[in-house]
DNA sequence: ACTTAGATTTCGCCG
DNA sequence: CGGCGAAGTCTAAGT
């Protein structure tokens, strides 16, 4: 990973056109070819940013290094990359982007700093508590969904997509569940169009409609109510038997 | 703005339960508390982090540094954080999430740079090319979403949110025209709920729906045929008068 | 290669 | 402060 702090001047142009004048700005470019163009403000995102695949060039008092990009072949282990050489005046990030081309320019006017770390392989991310859990933990405990609710199968397939869970209630009747971290208006949405295709099916024009979600927003329940669907909040800390279902709907 | 390139353990606790295993990574630390944990690869997401407002905590050798953040009091002016104290141990970034608590916690085990960068303020970026842009094209020439298309105002409201364009047609009729820089099918139906309610209005009942979108996905197309709403595809650089509109349909 | 759906989406606007 | 829509969304997975 290259670390640059430099007085710089960024122009991006692609899908839009950017222009970030003149300022102090670090700048990031990962061993992936991954360039971002931070500010000491304005929180997660970067200002200017390209996603890999891309190409970069490196000028250097106005000579083109094409070569360089992480490794400056002044020096091969991690620290400052050395002065004795003519300071970087430019550096363009290209990307193709279909028939065009995206393009970051970075003018640098000066160099305050310039940093390599070979950080070899970061081990990935493991991370519990998104939708995907949501459908583990309901599939094995359905009856969170509704009274009765017994699971035929996950990811019951119709020809616009997997319904998350396919269930039987307490008198038979098929259910489709749509499970979501959050409920939103796209998600009723969703969930109309499945139970569209389904009551087509032979056997299953009385297929019923559950949203299940860590949180139902107002809208969405109001839609899903409008269409004959229920919904139901879930807390995957309940469904692990980390927590007691609550007993009251609001803190105190 | 602090870097921190060190190995180190990060453990995410909050909207989800999230370990980063031991490993070299950059801790990005900003002046307006924004705290990100970037590897080398991976491209453009930080693998952790914290939006703002939050509150950090630092200690060294085990011993609590409270008032350390950003400037570490050894020095003022930029450069190297000084190693004449402790090495950094930990820093756990708190952040209020409603009724709990989003946390960030690094075990720091080897500290292989530090360096703290005053940047002052960067001036704001400019950009154009995204949906705003393309209303006002087209609010200035509604006829590119269909023959005879006068204007009737922007951002119509309904109870669910403003139509983008409300025009009259050739023959005087209404049509609802929904803007998208890409047209998917979630535009399709966010026309249709428009002209669900706007077709309940007095004298409404006949209007039409248009998607208009710099690119309309083929699913969209489809769906919106089948519902009898028209799409129409819309070139800004055309709208700008910088280019000439395209004799063929289809680049060959 | 293209499309679809999820995300600790983030961000900005407007109530 | 919450809800909703846009984003250069990005990213991973499926076809």
């Amino acid at each position: 990973m290259r670390l640059i702090v430099a007085r710089c001047e960024v122009r991006y142009s692609g899908r839009l056109e950017a222009l970030l004048p003149e300022a102090l700005r670090l700048v990031m470019v990962k061993s992936d070819g991954s360039v971002m163009v931070h500010a000491d403000t304005g929180g997660y995102k970067p200002q200017n940013w390209m996603t890999p695949p891309t190409v970069l060039e490196l000028e250097r008092g106005g000579e083109p290094a094409p070569d360089e990009a992480l490794a400056p072949g002044e020096r091969h282990d991690d620290g400052p990359v050395t002065t004795d050489v003519a300071p970087i005046t430019r550096i363009v990030v290209r990307k193709r982007a279909g028939s065009t081309e995206d393009r970051l320019d970075i003018r640098v006017v000066e160099v305050l700093s310039d940093v390599v770390h070979d950080m070899g392989e970061a081990a990935a991310l493991e991370k519990s508590g998104v939708e995907r859990e949501l459908q583990e933990l309901l599939a094995d405990a359905p009856e969170w969904c509704g009274e009765g609710f017994r699971l035929v199968r996950r990811e019951w397939p119709t020809d616009i997509g997997p319904v998350d869970l396919m269930c039987r209630d307490a008198t038979d009747g098929w259910v489709a569940v749509e499970i979501k971290r959050v409920g939103t208006i796209d998600a009723v949405e969703q969930l109309t169009r499945y139970l569209e295709r389904l009551r087509a099916e032979p056997g299953m024009a009385d297929v019923q409609g559950v949203l299940a979600a860590q949180q139902v927003k107002p809208q969405a329940r109001t839609l899903a109510e409008g269409r004959g669907l229920r919904w139901v909040e879930v807390d995957p800390a309940v469904l692990r038997g980390e927590r007691e279902p609550e007993l009251t709907l609001f803190d105190v």
